[in-house]
DNA sequence: GTAGAACATAGATGCGCGTCTATGTAGATG
DNA sequence: CATCTACATAGACGCGCATCTATGTTCTAC
């Protein structure tokens, strides 16, 4: 299964000034793939969850109890999250904790400008 | 076919102050719903399309020819835009103008907010 | 080394969505 | 009224995706 072709997007290629200028295919499908990842009703509450946690950080045992979802949907989720460049990934012992990549956050608000 | 169940979502309810306070189910869904329609390359290119037209409006025969797609095909996604709230529909005569919700915009813009 | 915990991966299933062709509707024109 | 044009709607098809169960992997602890 194919996941995402761009893993992470390149966001500074997506469009040139946000939507005020016409946008060719390739930085379209750049740009869709991001809003993709987002626009899921689960990762938008994960993102949130991951804002909301202790340090902004949360790993995946913490993040099952309050979907109600198993724990392979829930890396599922993260992984889409992660190789959209939307949140990182770092291994301490046997957790993982995952956070929010604000840079690609505030580049993401720069693409949707009119 | 169920096209989007809110039409147009309601914004104001989709995050109380973005994604920094937990989002719970229905506004996770009314922001993913609103995501999503702007989440796939023609409509992308579609609202990039309009926004760099004449006074910043277009009708339908003049956004097949560059997107390569059927008329129907068109008019599909951009009812899709227009349910999300974020374009506008005005008949005259016998064209159609369509013409991308600002305030809307600003509105997507803030619920994205860190 | 063994056992258990945390997380990832694989494969299956059912629904959603983007696109098409065919057809309907509304306005302009003669 | 008849015809043409611009656009919308209906229905079908094929791919993508969200979720699950089952299993693999890695780390810790004894």
């Amino acid at each position: 299964m194919v996941e995402l072709t761009l893993t992470p997007v390149d966001v500074a290629s997506c469009a040139p000034v946000g939507l005020t200028a016409i946008i060719e295919r390739p930085q379209a499908e750049a740009l869709a793939s991001l809003l993709k990842a987002i626009a899921d009703p689960t990762r938008i509450q994960l993102l949130s969850l991951i804002n909301a946690s202790n340090n902004s950080e949360a790993c995946v045992c913490n993040l099952t109890e309050p979907l109600a979802l198993t724990q392979p949907t829930v890396s599922h989720h993260l992984k889409v999250l992660t190789d959209a460049g939307l949140i990182e990934r770092e291994k301490r012992g046997t957790w993982v904790w995952y956070s929010v990549n604000q840079d690609r956050w505030r580049q993401l608000s720069k693409l949707l400008e009119l």
